[in-house]
DNA sequence: GTCTATATTGAGATAGAC
DNA sequence: GTCTATCTCAATATAGAC
C-alpha cells in the first residue's frame, strides 16, 4: 500500500517528508527529484508548480480534518465530551500523517503570504470555527470557566494538539494527558 | 531611546520586525536596506553576513531569557509559585520583545538547520532545563500529578506561553490565564 | 558610511529530444 | 515519463569609487 505508489503519490509523500523537516522554503524541487530518483524537471510533468504541491499536501490533510472534525460535531455530545473527542480526532490525524500536521504547524506564514493559497485560508478558519463553537458552548452551559476567554483557550489548546502530537505513537496517553490538563489541571488534587 | 537610534540599532530592530513577520527566509537583504533607507550592499558595513544579524538578535534575546531565569530560580520559590514566575517572566519578555519572541518560535527549524547556529541550540537547552527542573521538582515533592510526563507538561506549558504572548499588552491577565488552565483546568469546579 | 556596479550562486521553471 | 539543456530571475555578497 505504501509500497508501489504510482509515482505522483511517490512526490506527494517525498515532498511532504522533506517539507515537514526542513520547511517548504528550504526544500527544493531538485532535492525533491533527487530523493524521488528524477531530474527535478521531471517533477513539472505531475505537477505545475511546486506550490501546487504544497496546497495539493495542505489540502488533503485540511479535508481530513474537517471530515473528522463534522463526524464528532454530528455525535451531539457535551462541550466536554466533544473536547475530548476533538483532541482524540486531532491526535490521531496527527500520527497518521505526521508530515502533513508538522507542515500544517509550521507553514501557516508561509501560507499566509502567498495570496494563491485562499483556499487553505479557508478551510483552517472552518476548522478553528468546530473547536471555537464547542468552547464556546461549554462556557455557555457552566461547564466550562467564563473567565477565560474562548479564544485564549482555543489557541492553548490547538497549540498543544498539534504541536505535541508530532511523530508519537501512543496517541491514547497524549490524549489523556491533554485533556487531563486543559480540564483538570497539573496541580495534584488536595 | 528608541528614537535617534545609530543605524546599526536600527538595522537590528527593523531586521527583527521584517524576520518576525515574514520569515528570514522570506525576508531579503534588499528589503531590509529598503526599510531602512540605504541599499543592500550597505548592510554589510555591519554584519558580515544576514546570518550574523539572525544570530545577534537571537542571542540577545536568549540572553534576557536566561538572565530573568535565573533570577527567578534563585528565589527557592516552590514549584507552584516557580512555575508561575516562569510563565510571568517569559510573558513580560514576550510583550516587550514581541519581534524575538516570535522568530525564536518561527524559526527554531531554520536555526537547528545551519550547524553555525551552534550557540543559539546550546542556550535553547539551558532555558529548556529551567522549566524542566522546576517541573521535576513539583512531581517530586508531589504538588505536581505524577500522572503525565514532566516532557510532555513541559511542552505544553512552553508553547502555550511564547505562542500567546505575541502582541499581547495584558500580561497579567495572560499570566493567570495560563497558570489557572495549567494548574487547574478549564473545567469548572463542581 | 553609503553608493554604483557587479560577481556568484541557487532557485523555479521550460523546451524539446528520446 | 524522463532526460538534456538552459532560461530567467532573485538572492547573498563583494569591490572599489565617493
Amino acid at each position: 500500500m505504501t509500497e508501489q505508489q504510482d509515482r505522483r503519490g511517490q512526490i506527494v509523500a517525498t515532498a511532504a517528508e522533506m517539507f515537514a523537516r526542513k520547511g517548504v522554503r528550504s526544500t527544493t524541487v531538485r532535492e525533491i527529484g533527487d530523493a524521488v530518483g528524477i531530474l527535478s524537471g521531471s517533477l513539472y510533468h505531475y505537477f505545475a508548480s511546486k506550490d501546487d504541491l504544497v496546497e495539493e499536501i495542505m489540502m488533503s490533510f485540511l479535508d481530513a480534518i474537517r471530515a473528522r472534525y463534522t463526524a464528532v460535531l454530528a455525535r451531539g455530545l457535551s462541550p466536554a465530551e466533544s473536547l475530548r473527542a476533538l483532541v482524540g480526532a486531532s491526535l490521531q490525524l496527527a500520527v497518521q500523517r505526521p508530515d502533513a500536521t508538522a507542515l500544517y504547524q509550521n507553514e501557516v506564514r508561509y501560507l499566509r503570504e502567498e495570496p494563491r493559497f485562499a483556499k487553505v485560508r479557508e478551510a483552517t478558519a472552518e476548522v478553528q470555527d468546530a473547536w471555537l463553537g464547542v468552547i464556546e458552548q461549554g462556557v455557555a452551559d457552566g461547564s466550562f470557566r467564563s473567565d477565560v476567554a474562548p479564544r485564549v483557550f482555543h489557541r492553548l489548546i490547538r497549540d498543544a494538539v498539534w504541536l505535541s502530537g508530532r511523530g508519537r505513537s501512543d496517541i491514547d496517553e497524549l490524549a489523556d494527558a491533554i485533556t487531563t490538563i486543559f480540564l483538570d489541571g497539573f496541580a495534584a488534587r488536595s
